[in-house]
This record gives C-alpha cells, sequence and structure tokens, in this order.
DNA sequence: GGTTCGCATTGATTGAGATCAAACCAGCGG
DNA sequence: CCGCTGGTTTGATCTCAATCAATGCGAACC
C-alpha cells in the first residue's frame, strides 16, 4: 500500500462525503477529520487486513471495491460483504476483526489511526450517530443475505445479486432510475467471487447466468458488463421481494 | 400482550442489568430509563410484530426467547435471529423493521416509546455508545451466521448452531465453563424452528442430531434437552472454528 | 500469427439434502 | 384404557447443485 500526502483530497470534495461516516459532518467537525485522516491505495488482489491481525486503523473506501470474507481451514470461502465507496471498515471498540479484506480492484482508502478515531467517535455525536445508523443498515443488510444464502435457489441467488448490486450502484451514483428501465452494470467480481458471496460454485454460478441469459432476463457484453433490459422482471426472479420497491 | 405495572422490577434488580442496552448506565440514567419504561409479556406463539407494521416502540427482551424471521410469499422461510435475554428489539431512525417477530416462548420486554427512547439516545452517551456496541456485536453474528448458511454442511450447521447457543446460554449465566466439561442445553426452539434457522429442512434437521447422537457426540432427553459430553469434540464438527476459544 | 495463461462456459455424473410418506411417541381429554 | 393430536423420527426416492472433466475465449506476450 501506497501512503500519500493526507491533502490530496479535501473532504469537501471527497467523493464520499455524503456517503461514509462524515456524511453528517459541520464543517469544523470536517476540519478535525481532515487533521487526522490519510489516504491509501491498494491494487486489485492486495489483501488489506486479514483475519487474525490486530487492526490498527479504521477506514473508509473511497473508490473502488473490496470483499470482506472468511476461509474455513478446508478452504471453503464464505463472502460476507462487498465493500464498496462509502462503505466503513472496522469495529471500533474492538482491535480484532474476524474477517479478511481484499482489494478486488485498484482501492483508494480514507484511514483513520484507531485510537485517534475513538476519540473521535466519542467527542462528535454526529459521528457517532452516522456509524450507528450505518452499521444498523449493514446489519438488515446481512440479515437480508442470510435469507438469500438460507432459502433462494441458485437462479434466485443470481437474480438477488443483481438485483442488489444494481441498487447499490445506482445510489452510489445519487438516485434511484424509472422502474421498468434498462440497467447497466458492470461487475467488480469476478465469477469466482460470485460465488463466493453466493454460496455456490463457479459453475452453477456462470450456468444460472446463462440461463437468465437464454430466458432474456439479462444480456451480457463480455463476462463483467450486464443489461438489464428489464429491471422488474429481474426483481421477479429474486424471489425475496423483500419491498418490491424499484431501484432506490 | 398484557401491559403490567412500570414498577414491576426495578432496573437495579433486572435480570439483564448487566446485558442490555442500559447495561452502561449510571444510577441516573437508570432513573430516567426507570421513567419510560414499562413492561409487557407475551405467551409463546404470539407474534410480537410484523415486518409490515410500524415500529411504535423499541423493547430489550427481559425474559424468555423470541425469533425473528422472513417468510418469502411462497412460505420459505428463514429465521435471521434467535432473541435471548438482552437482546434490543427496533431501529432506532427507522420506523420499519424488515422482519418478524414472535415469542417461541413465555417473553418478559422491557418496553420503550419510540420517540421518548430516540431522545434518551441522543442525550445518553453512554445508551448510544452501548447501543453501538451491541448493534457491531450483532453484525458480527449475523455475517458469521451467514458463512454458517453458504458454507457448511447440515451437520455443520447443526453443531455451529449447538456451540454458539451453549455460548449465548453460558454467557448469560454469567460466565465461562471449563474446556472439555459437560454441558446440558434446553432447547428454546423446536424442530422446525431449528430447520429455519439452519436453513434446512426439518427431517435434515432431525436426522443430523439422531446422526450426531449416534456417534456419541451429544445425548439427549426428550426432545428439546441435549447434553454435550465434550464441547470441544463437539466445536470440531463445526467446522467454522471462527476462534477456537472455549465456552466463554 | 501462434502460444500461453487465467477466466468463463458447457457437459456428464454424483451426491447431499429435499421431498414424499409412514411410523413413533408423549401428553391429554374422554 | 383408548384414541387423538402435535411434534419428532425414520425410510424411500427424487432433484438441484456439486463435482469431475473438457472446451472456449480473450488478452498478453513472444
Amino acid at each position: 500500500m501506497k501512503m500519500m500526502s493526507k491533502t490530496d483530497v479535501a473532504c469537501a470534495d471527497c467523493p464520499i462525503r455524503h456517503n461514509a461516516v462524515c456524511a453528517q459532518c459541520e464543517s469544523d467537525e470536517l476540519e478535525v477529520l481532515e487533521r487526522i485522516k490519510s489516504y491509501t491505495t491498494a491494487e486489485s488482489g492486495e489483501t488489506l487486513f486479514r483475519a487474525t491481525d490486530r487492526m490498527t486503523h479504521f477506514c473508509s473506501v473511497v473508490e473502488g471495491a473490496a470483499t470482506m470474507s472468511r476461509t474455513l481451514p478446508d478452504g471453503r470461502r464464505q463472502m460476507v460483504g462487498l465493500l464498496l465507496p462509502g462503505d466503513f471498515i472496522g469495529r471500533p471498540g474492538r482491535t480484532d476483526y474476524p474477517f479478511d479484506i481484499e482489494a478486488i480492484s485498484r482501492v483508494t482508502l480514507c484511514r483513520f489511526e484507531r485510537a485517534r478515531f475513538e476519540r473521535l467517535i466519542a467527542d462528535t455525536p454526529r459521528v457517532s450517530a452516522r456509524l450507528l445508523q450505518m452499521t444498523l443498515d449493514e446489519l438488515d443488510a446481512a440479515r437480508d443475505w442470510a435469507v438469500v444464502l438460507g432459502r433462494l435457489t441458485a437462479r434466485e441467488k443470481v437474480a438477488s445479486f443483481l438485483v442488489s448490486l444494481a441498487r447499490r450502484m445506482a445510489h452510489l451514483n445519487g438516485g434511484g432510475a424509472r422502474p421498468g428501465a434498462k440497467v447497466i452494470i458492470d461487475l467488480p467480481l469476478s465469477r469466482d467471487e460470485m460465488a463466493d458471496h453466493l454460496g455456490l460454485t463457479i459453475e452453477t454460478t456462470s450456468r444460472q447466468i446463462s440461463a437468465l441469459k437464454r430466458d432474456g432476463l439479462i444480456v451480457t457484453d463480455g463476462a463483467r458488463r450486464i443489461e438489464i433490459p428489464d429491471f422488474d422482471a429481474l426483481v421477479d426472479e429474486a424471489g425475496d421481494d423483500e419491498d418490491g420497491g424499484t431501484l432506490a
């Protein structure tokens, strides 16, 4: 990981200014953050953190994508989170973190030294409130995902994944899209990684993508670009329903 | 649900005094809580909350057990949480809650009216800090469970469940137990509910319990009492390892 | 242009867990 | 004591996804 000068990007110009832990901060609080933050980048494939390590820093994903996963002693792997811009990494109050974190694209991180950030949380209600809010959201997401892993079929899992990814992407690009509108996703994950996220094998994942393609629910352009001609139709395939909401 | 007088149990005498959201409160803060709390009980089988409802109160489980689950349109059900004494129910900041909550034994709840409790959180760092801590713990637990659901075999799932339940029970009864010591669990769930938690069918769950019994890893006394003669041996069956720790 | 390397896809077969179906068993009311 | 009832266990069979095994494909490098 390369260290960059802490002045590379001002908080005010930060692409995740309104999504990250700092989202609710006022300008004077941003100044404090500005002083304790530092940027780091990592290349695709780099391990950012290992479950056995001690965590010395917290950080936010600024750009790129990373995965959070556990590998069992016999090699089975389960991804428990896909980290996109705005997501926070770390567990204030604990120095261990029982998952591995790996960059799956070039990643920029906004880092905070552990003790300093914990002090910030204690002193800044707008940070701690935002952190609670984000943690509750992640908890909901983790539980939603448990439903996917526990009860959906392979086809439904793949559809669910595409739906949730499309929603997150749309959210990051600041806003919704019209119901039934065409959606394009550039997958940040390989088939292998998708499989680990979905609790499937590569082969089954690939087969289900082919099946969705055959059924006209998705159109592909290379392995990683996926077009969804009718978003609602794909939502129906996901079984989960969750809210029946549109892309938002 | 029956309403009880708010003076039934003083916070100081509360069985979850040191486990719940109030765990870090000082006596003056407890006085505030005392004023806004009220007790409720529900019988086994009662629905405490439906995913479609608006949540008007937060609460802590004081005694008994409840489940948090989602039922898909076609009837498939996945439990995403087993609520035991000390656990908090609710999502400060949101009025909806996308899971059903059902009592699975006679339950006592300590309730707080939504707006009042949110004010309390805002004003009482010791409450908001504790809530963040609890939420982070639950998030870890939800992710651990995702690994179980996504990658473990039926046998490992059942073993994992027994291990995690034994750990929670031991924790509630205030403290650890010696490694390798004999452990007794009284299951708060029926086979059906276990299956919903594990992402299995009743039949498979039952078969795996029988298999563990045949292999001497557990001994049963009726359907709900399970003895674990060698806890570490059962942990080995769970595959997950997670920390290799003892009952703590 | 050809070879190689890392994914991704497709095919054939197997197997773990689901499904369908039938006991079993304890508590309980008649 | 009997027959019910609801949950649990066990058995037989089926099915979906895993596994084993090629094959395809595109980018990079010679």
